[in-house]
DNA sequence: CCCACCGTCTAGAACGTTCTAGATGCTCCG
DNA sequence: CGGAGCATCTAGAACGTTCTAGACGGTGGG
């Protein structure tokens, strides 16, 4: 005779049923599966064989329904910036040691940032890891207020309350990438900015206070981009068409510099024989050998630790003081910057 | 006199909250905020003005703790794979005008598909979308013994019950990219496969047909390969110590792709004119024009769209022919294809 | 005038878990 | 022998929502 299945139909197991084919009380159960303190190895052992035999999975929203704490970073992400996607891994590898779990709410075409964190926040998240965020200031101080919030790569100045930031030396970074340059020899050397994209502003004024630094305001110049191969390459088309180009180019990140890269390419301009490109980010994309891109790296994993570290100092209530956590990036010099005038490649 | 809040301290707005400010019972608050049928429209605006003044914001868990349904989609997917990030764009996109959440969960180097599956089902997804799943087919069974499950880019023969498969035709892909080859002149064609990555085995079929069919049998040489751009760069030396060299590679995907370019390009081989390349899956990295790699496109948009309506007619009951989903892939041809012997590129 | 019916609203029980408070029985000590 | 103290276990109330059943007043047909 088969034994007949402790649970009905097709509804999934719950406590009762363990409880019930292990003769113990729910309560018990609840116990044995938080592996908290309160029960005999004996009857532990018990109640997991049960819960083994009936297959029972417990339900992560009925818990978090009622606990106080949910236990859940929310992670706002851009599904096609590779530069968020490693900070995603990097966030799953610091947090779930530490026993938080990670909600996902990506920002796609169809899908904006508002939608994205209204998502997270109706799924209780306790705090919000927002990468590159874009809203207004004003948005993040009303979330801050609400909850903790990480700004990963956007700086606010003031941080509201409740807002921390982590973020890449972006003006340091831009400032690396100009001083290699003329290092090297450059003085037309443009940039193609990122716009209002998080972290712009700051590469804007990095690139120019080197610029100064070094005599070259005369030179300075910014060209609108944005953080897209399009935004590149449109701003690569104007460079195309004047009489004496610019000898260098330091475009926002590697995906504006590719599209930069591609533009030219596709114009028979050589790189870096005719001009030198820089990224930022250093993407895997920057390490192939046919881009073997010049690239200022940020140091993905320490932003990710620090990120999920501050979210989670906060939620136990450690006093973190305000201000803005800082890393220093570091310039990655490859093939697409040279001499002007075309020592030349390889 | 300021008013009181109607909320305690730090503890998040309810409907019952909501309730005592509007003065009507928490069923009915709960009837207008699901836009359900029950209440007048002076008693819904009332609601309304009274949720939007305290800042209530429902709470997913609660509410699907309640109801039967979850209407909740669980996507697996890779946060490398461009190929992955551009579904799920797709899938978000399929699924919320349907009424239905998307919830993430990411493979990573510290997080398997074990993981990531078993999130989702703690989470309480009606059913699983992954993409490109890696786990033994016997796992994939009995997960679909609990929910609908939709395999994307996993053939399975037969599909267990209650197992959906949506996929290019990998063979036929395969077909194209050889056909093109032959028409260019090459006989030595040789394939470096994904190994048991998900697809790899049809477009190694593929590869074998299309050769033996051209009579090109004795030229079949399938290396062993891989997913990333590493797999490909190590099949790419391979080819590099040899004698003669094949005239042309057909790589299992646009990552290993660039890796075998990668390679040829540090060696100083030329491409296409001393050996063709093409990929699989024309993945915007294919499309810049460094890389300007000849490749097989998948309709990802109208995969996306089918796995999501598979899901989805799965859980409305409806009887769903068990079969797969084969969606027609088409050849892009760039600038790695040329006539063996280098007529050349440009 | 009665009753059925409709639109609007409400009380209270679920959902699956954790938490609080306490019950039970045993050991150990004076 | 009488508790105190401990380990183990349990009943029942929460958590914030939806659902079921029904209450209430007004209207209209016979």
């Amino acid at each position: 005779m088969p034994a007949t299945p402790a649970v009905p139909d097709g509804k999934r197991p719950t406590l009762a049923h363990v409880a019930a084919r292990a003769g113990v009380s729910v309560a018990l159960v609840s116990i044995v599966m938080r592996g908290a303190y309160g029960a005999s190895d004996a009857t532990r052992e018990r109640v997991l064989r049960a819960a083994e035999e009936i297959g029972y999975r417990p339900d992560t929203r009925a818990r978090l329904l009622r606990s106080s704490r949910s236990r859940l970073l929310g992670v706002q992400f851009g599904l096609r910036h590779p530069f968020h996607t490693d900070l995603v891994e990097g966030i799953y590898a610091a947090a779930e040691p530490a026993g938080y779990q990670v909600a996902l709410s990506a920002v796609a075409p169809s899908r904006g940032e508002r939608q994205a964190v209204e998502a997270l926040l109706a799924d209780r998240c306790e705090a919000l890891i927002l990468l590159g965020p874009e809203v207004p200031a004003a948005r993040l101080a009303e979330l801050g207020a609400q909850v903790p919030v990480v700004s990963v790569a956007r700086r606010l100045r003031p941080a509201p309350p409740g807002v921390d930031v982590v973020r890449s030396a972006d003006d340091e970074g831009a400032r690396q990438a100009v001083e290699h340059l003329v290092a090297l020899g450059h003085r037309a050397i443009v940039h193609i900015d990122g716009g209002r994209a998080p972290g712009a502003a700051d590469r804007r004024r990095g690139y120019r206070t080197a610029m100064n630094r070094h005599g070259l305001a005369d030179h300075v110049r910014v060209l609108p981009g944005g953080l897209t191969e399009e935004d590149g390459a449109r701003a690569a088309r104007t460079l195309l068409a004047e009489a004496p180009r610019p000898s260098a180019v330091l475009a926002f990140n590697d995906r504006c510099a590719t599209g930069v890269l591609d533009t030219f390419l596709r114009a028979g301009v050589t790189v870096p024989d005719e001009i030198s490109v820089v990224g930022f980010d250093d993407t895997r994309l920057a390490r192939l050998a046919h881009i073997d891109l010049t690239t200022v790296a940020q140091d993905i994993p320490r932003i990710a630790q620090l990120a999920v570290g501050r979210a989670i100092a906060r939620l136990d209530g450690e006093d973190v003081p305000d201000g803005e956590n800082v890393i220093p990036p570091r310039l990655v010099v490859r093939g697409t910057t040279a001499p002007p005038g075309g020592a030349g490649r390889g």
